[in-house]
RNA sequence: CGGGGCGUAGCGCAGCCUGGUUAGCGCGCCUGCCUUGGGAGCAGGAGGUCACCAGUUCGAAUCUGGUCGCCCCGACCA
């Protein structure tokens, strides 16, 4: 392909509204281009690599036994009524109106179409079990989408759905997906971590997360850096429980109740009485499956939410507002406190070690100092309520964790009977006996693997892709367009390179040297190939990849055979540690 | 949805506060000359409903009100 035939359009400047590196880097080297917000088109260059994503993907689904097929983005509405859904995604959910006035969804995941056609289809255990993918744009009505192409409105994703008889089938489908995706990122040369994800209230006994660390990344990773532990910050765990609790101190004062006017946030009471964040507790008030529930937290704790379900053994909890929150507890928000509370109330562990607190007085402007925990009020419910964050024990080894941001490329999900049962999917067992089929569900941001590699593969000039996702795997550069002879060389070297399977590009713009040069570095392509009257007097041509620095001279005259040996050899060295990487986790993996 | 910022040529910006010829600058684009190994130089040129609507005014890119769009922080995120 030759540069003045591909529309790469190319950026000197930075874009204003761009802020993440992939965004940045990706609108300069001319591969997307912003239409709204949110929504991307992929210019020829960035197509390309979106279609190597794609194309890995699909092979290593494939080998795993995955079979693709192509459900619609458009569905209807009662579909996501059936499942509960459709109240449960709420405005994420993207509805339109068709003629008839009938309403419509653009899907935003497939676990619906895909029960919808399983209830019909599989009758038998005979048929099971199966796996079936598509590679489709998904649309989402995200409030706030952001970093490029990160975090879209429309966006191309492989969902995959493992449909099996029993436990046992779906724990092999599930290793299958998950092997398939370490391969498949792998293959991708991207820098990921897998860490434990929060299920959610479907319950369900695991579901991981492949995250590429960056500092774009949306997600928040706790990892321990001993033992090797790494959660979602929304599952993370905290160590070190077991001796936490402390014995009231006899000898304490009674708590004494302080007027604190207008200060309602932890910050405010305890800039206005003088006291550490840690010496403070909070009343946080959610409604939990409909009625109102409390969780007392450390002043400088943050509550996870899964935790405090989970603790309540609820299958849905949501912030109350004030207004409920009022009501419930007779205390407008800000002045909320254990000592007293009328609903039922869960406590972290970390204020059962505190030897007294500040809280709220359940009572306007007044704030009680000196409380101390199991003796002003119950300890009965303790559980981990709280965010990990760094420097809490590790649940496994008990070392310091540490946090990491990460973007979301993967995930992997065993849904076990939720569809299946709100749907109505069933089958007949060897007994005859009708049962429930057991889901898994899998996930990849095609569009994601683009922007992580970028992320986590650029330098200050520009994109540095890794080979088995760039868009052309040689730029062939030929300085002076003008001399016939050269051009002529250039072309007869892509010839060659494209006979033998390479992606050549030939950048025969009439610019000089440092213009495309600049251009080359930008867009990342592995390997450059320089073609100047110089170097051709003495026989040679310029050989230099993209993320090392120095060139080197090759013979002119052979420059097909040695550059094809080059990214042979890099193809193969790759392809080996690909290897490595799968011997080693099969190695690791328990039989 | 809350807070903040921004909308002037394909891109980056100035002008607005203090209204007044033909709305400017840099990059990019077109033509010519010149130059040719890390985003050259000179000359000429094309390109604008100043986001949109309404108002104030003799006169609005500039002042007022509204609408729309975009970005950032937060909330949200199967």
């Amino acid at each position: 392909m030759r540069w003045t035939h591909a529309l790469i359009p190319t950026l000197k400047e930075t874009p204003a509204d761009a802020v993440a590196p992939s965004h940045v880097l990706l609108l300069r080297a001319g591969m997307i281009r912003q239409l709204g917000a949110g929504t991307y088109t992929y210019m020829p260059l960035g197509l390309r690599v979106l279609q190597k994503a794609v194309q890995i993907v699909r092979q290593e689904m494939d080998a795993a036994g995955a079979l693709e097929l192509l459900m619609p983005a458009l569905q209807p509405v009662e579909l996501w009524k059936e499942s509960g859904r459709f109240e449960a995604y709420g405005d994420l959910l993207m509805k339109l109106a068709i003629s008839g006035g009938h309403q419509m969804a653009l899907g935003p995941t497939h676990e619906e179409v895909i029960t919808d056609i399983v209830r019909d289809l599989i009758r038998s255990y005979k048929q099971l079990p199966v796996t079936l993918y598509q590679i489709q744009t998904k649309f989402r009505d995200e409030p706030r989408p952001r970093f490029g192409i990160v975090r879209t409105r429309e966006f191309l994703m492989k969902d995959a759905y493992s449909i099996d008889a029993d436990l046992g089938q779906l724990n092999t489908s599930y290793d299958k997906m998950y092997e398939a995706y370490c391969r498949i990122f792998d293959r991708c040369g991207l820098p990921y971590v897998i860490v434990e994800a929060e299920s959610g209230p479907i319950g369900g006994d695991s579901s991981h997360e492949f995250m590429v660390p960056c500092s774009t990344g949306e997600d928040t990773v706790i990892f321990c850096g001993k033992c090797g532990y790494a959660a979602n910050q929304e599952r993370a765990e905290i160590g070190g429980h077991d001796h936490a609790v402390r014995t009231p101190d006899p000898a304490a004062p009674a708590y004494e109740s302080v007027d604190t006017p207008g200060k309602r946030t932890i910050r405010e009471v305890c800039q206005f009485l003088d006291v550490p964040e840690q010496t403070s507790a909070k009343l946080l008030v959610y409604l939990a499956d409909g009625k109102p529930a409390a969780a007392l937290l450390r002043g400088d704790h943050e509550l996870n939410e899964a935790k405090f379900r989970r603790a309540l053994g609820a299958s849905s909890v949501e912030p109350a507002d004030p207004a409920t929150i009022e009501k419930a507890t007779g205390t407008p928000m800000g002045f909320l406190g254990p000592v007293g509370i009328r609903i039922p109330m869960v406590v972290d562990r970390a204020i059962a070690a505190m030897p007294a607190v500040v809280v709220g007085g359940n009572a306007v402007d007044v704030h009680l100092k000196g409380v101390v925990p199991g003796r002003d009020f119950s300890l009965e419910s303790l559980h981990d309520l709280r965010n990990a964050d760094a420097g809490d024990p590790c649940p496994r080894c008990g070392g310091a964790l540490e946090r990491k941001s990460g973007l979301e490329i993967g995930h992997v999900f065993k849904l076990g009977t939720k569809y299946s049962k709100s749907m109505g999917a069933t089958y007949l067992d060897e007994k005859g006996a009708e049962t429930h089929i057991i889901m898994g569900c899998y996930g990849i941001g095609i569009n994601r693997i683009v922007a992580s590699a970028v992320e986590a593969s650029h330098d200050a000039n520009g994109i540095v892709w890794p080979l088995s996702i760039a868009p052309y795997h040689v730029l062939i550069v030929p300085l002076q367009v003008q001399n016939a002879a050269l051009i002529e060389r250039a072309l007869a070297l892509e010839s060659a390179l494209s006979a033998a399977g390479l992606d050549v590009l030939v950048d025969d713009r009439d610019q000089r040297p440092g213009f495309k040069f600049k251009d080359a570095d930008l867009i990342g392509i592995p390997l450059r190939v320089v073609i100047g009257e110089r170097g051709l007097k003495d026989g040679q041509v310029e050989v230099k990849w993209r993320d090392q620095a120095e060139a080197r001279t090759v013979p002119a005259d052979s420059a097909d055979r040695s550059i094809l040996g080059e990214i042979e050899a890099r193809k193969r060295q790759h392809d080996e540690w690909c290897a490595e990487r799968r011997t080693a986790r099969a190695a690791a993996r328990p039989s």
